[in-house]
DNA sequence: TTTCTATATTGCAATATTACGATATTATTT
DNA sequence: AAATAATATCGTAATATTGCAATATAGAAA
């Protein structure tokens, strides 16, 4: 009869995965690096740095921040966006707990 | 004229975005969790743990395992699953050099 | 060698993502 | 109040992902 299913996910893994999702495509990976990159953080020339046009980028920007991986401020006429420490810490954290976890059990059969 | 635009991704933003990319769907955190909650890795039960069929979990861990996340091991009829923790630790060093950059710019517009 | 068990692959429908031109919005400058 | 500049939203085409039933494959057991 094996074990029951679980009928759907936790919120836990549901909200990782939003994380993981928003970080999964290259664009918005540069996107991270440019704002880390870059002088200031006032960011409305990833527009210029990106091969994308500026409506895909703001869709990027969009979903980095719905996802928690940044957060944007409005400077003026401009948008600030920067990334969201306490979410990049959770995501260490995360891979921290993955890693002590592995080490737990050195039942390795791989 | 402003920055000339990045031609391409790097190599390195292909490979991260694929990683967090494998990472993004509720049902792939589940298989970690469960990979790593495992008295032993023997993982074909992974199927009767989730919510879905057998055909989905079988292309679920494909994609981690093409990703690099989790290495598979024939085991006489069954096959073990684990986690590659060369990727997971590579994947907590990402976010640690993340949180080091935060930290050295200290211009915090948001 | 036949049967059984575990996993993978194929084919396909439903849905989601990506990208962009056109247009809207909002704040600044004139 | 225009005009300008920066960003967001809408509509839509092309592509990718998700999930499953059906089927294939490969090793173990009989």
């Amino acid at each position: 009869m094996g074990a029951s299913k679980t009928d759907e996910y936790s919120q836990q893994q549901i909200s990782l995965a939003a994380m993981f999702k928003a970080l999964g495509h290259p664009a918005r990976v540069a996107i991270i690096q440019f704002i880390l990159k870059a002088e200031s953080c006032i960011c409305g020339d990833i527009v210029n740095e990106l091969p994308l046009s500026q409506p895909t980028v703001s869709q990027h920007l969009k979903e980095l921040k719905s996802a928690g991986i940044i957060q944007g401020n409005v400077e003026g006429n401009a948008i600030c966006y920067c990334l969201n420490d306490k979410t990049v810490k959770l995501l260490k954290d995360y891979f921290g707990s993955l890693i002590d976890q592995i080490q737990l059990k050195n039942s390795n059969c791989c």
